[in-house]
DNA sequence: ATTGCTAATGGAACGCCGGTCCATATGGAC
DNA sequence: GTCCATATGGACCGGCGTTCCATTAGCAAT
């Protein structure tokens, strides 16, 4: 019998375990070694205790993985105390900070879920909630639209950061689109008409402006909605 | 020394493997079992082989999922064969088709990923591209606006489908769904001003239906900058 | 102080997995 | 029939997540 949440309602003792520490040592060695080279060993050896130990305050792998990945989710709005200026260009701020924080711990870009349980991920949607309930949209898609907002920034975060854990870390990220650029121009024009006549783009390719291009298309559909184009 | 691409240039023997049989079988016991519960022994029974004889047609066992969820993937424009009525509501059908694919493989869901190297990960963001060609749209934005949506549409769905595998089956989804708004209604509305209020909303939220609205978010983005509001 | 009990520890052990190795077989080319 | 690249499959390796359990640290009551 064992605790998920390893309160220490008495004292403690002296270099006492516990969650919070479990789960900042965990975050360091995902950073250095990515999701696969975490081992509860390991894991063990770093915190000088044994695997078994860690089950006391932890009760598996995946819970482990995704506490880590919720505390780095925390990080991004650490920096961004409230909430400023316009609604919608709060969002903006807010789901960059959030990217930024996913793109620095690659691992945890496709451990972040929706809809949330965990406390950081809560509080996100909360966030975007509080600043879509502020842009005049009628109040029965404040929902609709927050959980829209929040699968965008989580869903497309993970989708442009997770496949850089794949790829070797010895070929540059510059190289890898160079490649990806090349194979494009080698498709068949006629199976691919798009790919093989847009290749030019791919290789001046930024990432996070591409997300931001995606979530600022969003926004723009927010902003029609909120304020309709007729204003019958 | 062993080929990723088990081609068969000589005729091949009588029960032979090949790639596609290999990834058939595990897209089925995928589909039973789960990502975790695919084993290349219990793949290999089912096959009537050893374990050894599979890695001559498939490398490891990431490209082997891999390769499983780019043939779902190809599952979800199969069915849609060619480019009818008008651009944006063919982008939006093309959508909702790669959201019931991945629906009904709810394993694949996080591993179809862009930028695509797999066949039907390009074929998709091609048929993505060619539609917003047709939209009117100035032919610089085309790139972005095209990799926006496939963001969208794969990141998305990955974040609202990939969370079933993590709940009991047991649990319906309703039951689910219940339970995390009554968890939400227990928070402190002083932490959590939005979500308090929100509960209802997420008793009856359907997640097709929620895709959905969030893509027409992107799309209406999308109509607006091809047609400006202030058109001067 | 002594005792009793619970929270917590940590190392050994279990079962299973991904992946490799290699002795063997198949079937076309000559 | 001989040869050889292609292909097979079972034994095996190292390492993983997890469990088990003997042991200890600290608190409360005596």
């Amino acid at each position: 019998m064992q605790r998920t949440r390893g309160r220490a309602p008495t004292g403690g003792r002296a270099g006492a375990l516990s969650q919070e520490l479990i789960v900042g040592a965990a975050v360091s060695l995902l950073d250095e070694l990515g999701e696969r080279g975490l081992t509860f060993r390991l894991l063990a050896k770093a915190l000088n205790t044994g695997p078994g130990a860690l089950y006391w305050h932890v009760s598996n792998k995946d819970e482990l993985v995704a506490l880590a990945a919720d505390q780095v989710l925390g990080q991004a709005f650490a920096a961004h105390p409230s909430l400023e200026e316009e609604a919608v260009s709060a969002l903006r701020v807010l789901a960059v900070a959030v990217f930024d924080a996913l793109d620095r711990h690659p691992w945890a870009a496709s451990h972040v879920s929706a809809p949330p349980t965990l406390a950081n991920a809560l509080r996100l949607l909360d966030r975007i909630g509080t600043l879509v309930a502020r842009t005049g949209l009628p109040a029965e898609r404040h929902f609709a639209v927050s959980t829209a907002i929040s699968y965008y920034i989580t869903g497309v975060s993970a989708q442009i950061i997770a496949p850089r854990i794949t790829h070797d870390a010895t070929v540059s990220r510059d190289d890898f689109l160079a490649q990806t650029a090349q194979r494009w121009e080698e498709l068949d024009p006629a199976d691919y008409p798009f790919l093989t006549r847009t290749t030019q783009h791919l290789r001046d390719h930024a990432d996070r402006d591409q997300f931001i291009a995606g979530l600022d298309m969003l926004l723009d559909g927010l902003s029609t909605t909120a304020h309709p184009r007729t204003p019958a």
